[in-house]
DNA sequence: GGTCACTTGTAAGGTGTCCTGACCTTCCGC
DNA sequence: GCGGAAGGTCAGGACACCTTACAAGTGACC
């Protein structure tokens, strides 16, 4: 067993999670500076990722990026001041603001996620297919009891009369 | 299939990676918050996790942990002042240092070797051993492609002849 | 043996992303 | 109509990174 240096050197679970979130976003911020969408930020896609059709109001990005408000208003400053979503007010709440997508951001988005799924295909194929639906499958579980507040509520049922 | 809301509102799979980052180191965090050793913060990960017996070069530290020179300065300084770790000259290079773990600097290490060691066992217990164990395995073979600087190197077999 | 490119580490200053605490406005149940 | 809760902003700070620039030491090549 001379030689032999493996046993002990098992790096810790967060650790592999971590290369392949860092390997995934830099494979996707490369190719997001080829496009016309270079000045979205990591931090953008909290809204980007939780955006609704009527939009949504500050308390619920903090809540979905499981930040402070303060940080999320932050977030959606820089968005403003880039053009990718614009503030209107609540007809609902007078207190409330809805953040809502341009244009230009309906744009950023979609094509964001379509790099994103295309991304996830390309390593389908580096990894196996089924190894990576494996991966996400396991995941989207863990999700669901780690980051409930994340995860799109569970479908539902709809009781008749809307809302 | 009326209600049926799903396909849209799939989580990409960097945001996944996350959710169960976060929800590790959470745990992790927490737990060490109880422990004596409540001052390590996350990023003096990267020196416990790579440390080596004759201890480690700030170069090495920070390609292990990708990142620069001045980062990882900045967190062995850190490591330094809280006791962790210290500096000494390299008997090899006068130009170089070596970090080395101190008693404390040990102690907390294997603490928290084995505090993941537990948490990854209790996800174990919680997710299923075999999706957790399949979840590792996936992700050490996308870490060896993906974050090649960070894997241990794999065995060298020894050429006969130490450089 | 001297020169020169490279490596090791530090210094100074900056950025992005988050935080806490304090505050104002608006809503809503009693 | 009042008091507590919720939506949002302002000010200030922590942290983990970065870039640029540089001093000290190493080693290969003439």
């Amino acid at each position: 067993m001379i030689g032999s240096i493996t046993p002990p050197v098992r790096l810790p679970l967060h650790g592999l999670l971590e290369f392949a979130f860092d390997a995934l976003i830099e494979e996707f911020l490369e190719e997001l500076q080829q496009s016309e969408f270079r000045d979205i930020r990591l931090a953008h896609g909290c809204v980007f990722r939780y955006m609704k059709e009527q939009g949504l109001r500050l308390t619920e990005i903090a809540e979905r990026g499981n930040m402070t408000k303060q940080s999320a208003g932050e977030v959606v400053d820089d968005m403003v001041a880039l053009g990718y979503v614009e503030r209107v007010p609540d007809p609902d709440d007078r207190r409330a603001k809805l953040v809502r997508l341009t244009e230009r951001g309906e744009a950023a988005q979609s094509y964001g996620f379509g790099l994103l799924a295309e991304i996830e295909k390309r390593w389908g194929e580096r990894y196996g297919a089924e190894r990576i639906a494996g991966l996400r499958a396991t995941l989207e579980e863990i999700a669901a009891v780690e980051a409930p507040f994340a995860v799109p509520e569970p479908a539902e049922p709809e009781p008749a009369g809307r809302r």
